[in-house]
DNA sequence: TCAAAAGTGTTTTTAGTACACCCATGG
DNA sequence: CCATGGGTGTACTAAAAACACTTTTGA
């Protein structure tokens, strides 16, 4: 490779952050309200620029921590995928990693910054059909690819797990299947499933809080070892997958 | 966000393609020799920078059809991931978006650039237990990011298609999951197995051209319209998949 | 005592595996 | 005529789906 300039055109480099999470049985993303042009009034993925210093996985981790306001966050990160189309932004150049997050139910985070505003969206509010808010640059696409991966995520992984709190019943495991899926599943036959997967989940000895409901005590998990499931606990045909835009 | 323009370094963007192919029954990566410093003498990923006005995608199609002198492109091509380690590149802050291809049995390609020379490795070359060559920059752990992202894509894709000719037999395709798992599969089970799956694979009316050795002539296929595998067609057991370094 | 949630059991159906076997062709 | 690869059939096994049922708790 040659040293022309000509060669490297200088591109800004942002990473973009998907923050899933499951609230009140329901699937929602985190978006922030830009507070400047472009897009200003428009809903946004949280994200900011890599520094000269660091990867995009160190900008990633980073900008979770400030906008959830924990450190070190609780659940999973994960990269996306890259959008690098040329007038993505309108103001330069810029190249956007896009990384998603599984995160436990965490506290609505307090805006800061240029951001007006901060809240839980559910995913159902930014289908296709319905009306839904306008998303700034192409961020209603990356939303939309996230979304999917979370969903393809549960398949083939035990992150399920990476929404729920440190330890946790199979009813809760199995309501962040339902909500991301988007279908119910039965009961008996999930449970089986879990339980017949090594490393899945393991078991919690000791009683369960009693502060989750009615219903009899259920049993306590925590995460298991495992990064892969085998087999894969594929969704039904009838499950929620969206495409936005 | 402000305009500080400490806040977007400039970085170069490059994209990295990892193009593998079936000669011989064997699944093989196309790698390049570096004529110049860095790491001359090296075998890398063949790649380049992304242009000002082109997307990464752009930049990926354009350098595959450079690499192989094929346009448009007879294979499948897929964003991989990024990589944005800042000292990947000794020379300056390089974030490289890299990218899959999965080609039909192409010519070897004709060196020309900066490329001293170019073939196609095996990929048990590259295995971690062999005596291998070194490969410049990450290119090691793209290559094996890659070929991992090839054998899971067999599993739920129909993309083993993407590695024939458009007219193939159902033994060319038997041979593609055999030489990318590195396992031998059961043939009447794989052709049931192919044949239920909708969309997998077309019939193709008339006879099998008989230039492909020994044995009763077979049916011809072409690939159908799925993009997905239900139920997805998973790697047995003892199925290789390696890390590099 | 009833609704809600946890947990167990059983049957049916489906998908996957392991074979044995015949056919067509080229050397 | 036999090795090689294509193609069919069939029995066995494992997994998934559907659903009935008991238990434990809070209201």
């Amino acid at each position: 490779m040659k040293y022309d300039p000509r060669e490297y055109p200088p591109f800004a480099v942002a990473v973009d952050l998907a923050v899933f999470t499951i609230r009140q049985g329901v699937c929602a993303v985190l978006l922030v309200e830009r507070g400047v042009d472009p897009y200003a009034g428009c809903w946004a993925l949280p994200g900011g620029f890599v520094r000269a210093d660091e990867s995009a996985e160190d900008a990633a981790t980073r900008e979770l921590a400030e906008e959830t306001g924990l450190a070190p966050f609780p659940g999973h990160l994960e990269q996306l995928r890259t959008y690098s189309t040329p007038n993505r932004d309108p103001r330069m150049r810029v190249v956007s990693v896009a990384y998603v997050a599984f995160a436990p139910d965490l506290p609505t985070p307090r805006p800061g910054g240029d951001v007006v505003r901060a809240r839980w969206w559910a995913v159902d509010e930014l289908a296709p059909s319905t009306e839904r808010p306008r998303l700034a640059f192409d961020h209603d696409r990356i939303v939309a690819d996230a979304f999917e991966r979370v969903a393809a995520k549960l398949e083939y992984t035990p992150l399920a797990t990476a929404f729920c709190p440190a330890e946790f019943t199979l009813g809760e495991l199995q309501a962040v299947y339902e909500a991301v899926w988007g279908v119910s599943l039965d009961r008996p036959n999930f449970r089986r499933k879990v339980l017949a997967t090594p490393g899945f989940v393991e078991r919690v000895e000791g009683a369960a809080p009693q502060v989750r409901g009615r219903g009899a005590p259920a049993a306590l998990y925590r995460a298991g070892k495992a990064t892969a499931l085998h087999p894969p606990l594929l969704r039904p045909e009838g499950a929620r997958s969206f495409r936005v835009g």
